[in-house]
DNA sequence: GTAATGTTTTACCAATCGGTCAAATTATCG
DNA sequence: CGATAATTTGACCGATTGGTAAAACATTAC
């Protein structure tokens, strides 16, 4: 007889594995494009290339499915904002803080739009998690950025204000790609976009940020 | 008997007037909240505080609905743009057009997350007009930014990107309120960052943009 | 008023939804 | 090998999905 699903962690199969992770590499794939109401679990387990009642076994339910996914993703979704260094020079810090926010854009496209897809329906399976471990992030975070400027080595401004605009133009060409394809254009949308982006954007903060402005 | 509805258009009930506006508002709160897919008539006719075959009356299909409210909104969507005057002061051009996208994205959230929603999820619905109408209001408008770099009112830099950038910047604030809401913490997170988002991007651009840069 | 038109409701449909169950099958271990 | 545990399947469930048919009801035009 099977084991109960509640006691499977004690030792977990060479098939669980691989498994598991089949169903969550299509369930990316699925919600990222469809948010979670408009997902099914028959298109995840057509996507894992199982029957439901197979995926079924090994995610109880569609929810479990998700808040695994989004509980990865939130993880490494923050490594980038977690390296920034105090120590660091800021010119340095925020230029290098953006290229790697904007590879992942780049990279990992269906995470970012995960992620988007769960905020923009109201955030219902993470309040939690913005509303603590995320927010402390950005608190310590900010405060960092507060003392660079309190040390003249940026301009003065508000701090989470700067980081919502990295993470909004960074994510924009992973959440907006279609838009972003569209209107480049055929020729002008080869991978050389995301070289522009980064461009544009250190420009665009270097100058910016730099001290003695208005 | 009833009138075949592709005839309906000829002349317009007081009745059809207020219901399908009463739908199309309902539908909003919906869509824009749950997207396509994750939504459904019952909701829709729930919110409209009418019975589904009676909603089904006045739109054939959901995406009838849909589609009527997207058109709509890309057209309002895109007035700030349009209002984007080559004769003008580029500087007060630039901070005013970033002005008036962040008002839209504080009193019509709905509209910016229908929207964003759609796009998320492939446009599958627009993607025609994002490839037409879209990219040639955007193409004339960068070749005006363009213009002004050459003359030496701006500093150069990729116009598409600065266009992008500015998108994502404000309808950050309606796409992603509840993370914003989130991290700002309940103190901060009254009406007033809007007001602090205004000062951080007209200060990010209104420097970042400043001519005799490196 | 009455007839034609416009609107709403009730009852319903097939397809799909998330999920269960027991039986059949396969892998693992001694 | 045999036994035991792990995996997979097919058949099924009640609820919900998008949408229809027809009749009841309301409104308007004459």
């Amino acid at each position: 007889m099977a084991i109960p699903r509640a006691a499977k962690t004690q030792r977990r199969t060479r098939i669980q594995e691989e498994k598991e992770e089949r169903i969550l590499e299509a369930a990316l794939d699925v919600f990222s494009s469809s948010g979670f109401r408009g997902s099914t679990i028959d298109q995840i387990a057509d996507a894992a290339g199982m029957s439901k009642p197979n995926l079924l076994y090994y995610f109880r339910t569609k929810e479990a499915i998700h808040r695994q996914l989004i509980d990865r993703v939130l993880f490494t979704w923050l490594e980038p904002l977690r390296a920034f260094d105090a120590e660091g020079d800021p010119e340095a810090e925020i230029r290098s803080y953006i290229r790697r926010k904007l590879e992942m854009a780049r990279d990992f496209p269906r995470e970012s739009r995960l992620f988007a897809n769960e905020i923009l329906q109201g955030a219902p399976h993470i309040e939690d998690e913005l509303k603590g471990p995320l927010k402390e992030l950005v608190d310590e975070k900010a405060e960092v950025i507060r003392a660079w400027a309190r040390a003249g080595k940026i301009a003065a401004c508000d701090p989470y204000h700067l980081i919502f605009s990295i993470w909004a133009t960074t994510q924009h060409y992973a959440d907006f790609d279609v838009q972003v394809r569209a209107v480049l254009g055929q020729e002008a949308a080869g991978e050389g976009r995301f070289e522009d982006a980064a461009r544009f954007l250190e420009q665009l903060y270097m100058n910016g940020l730099r001290v003695g402005a208005d």
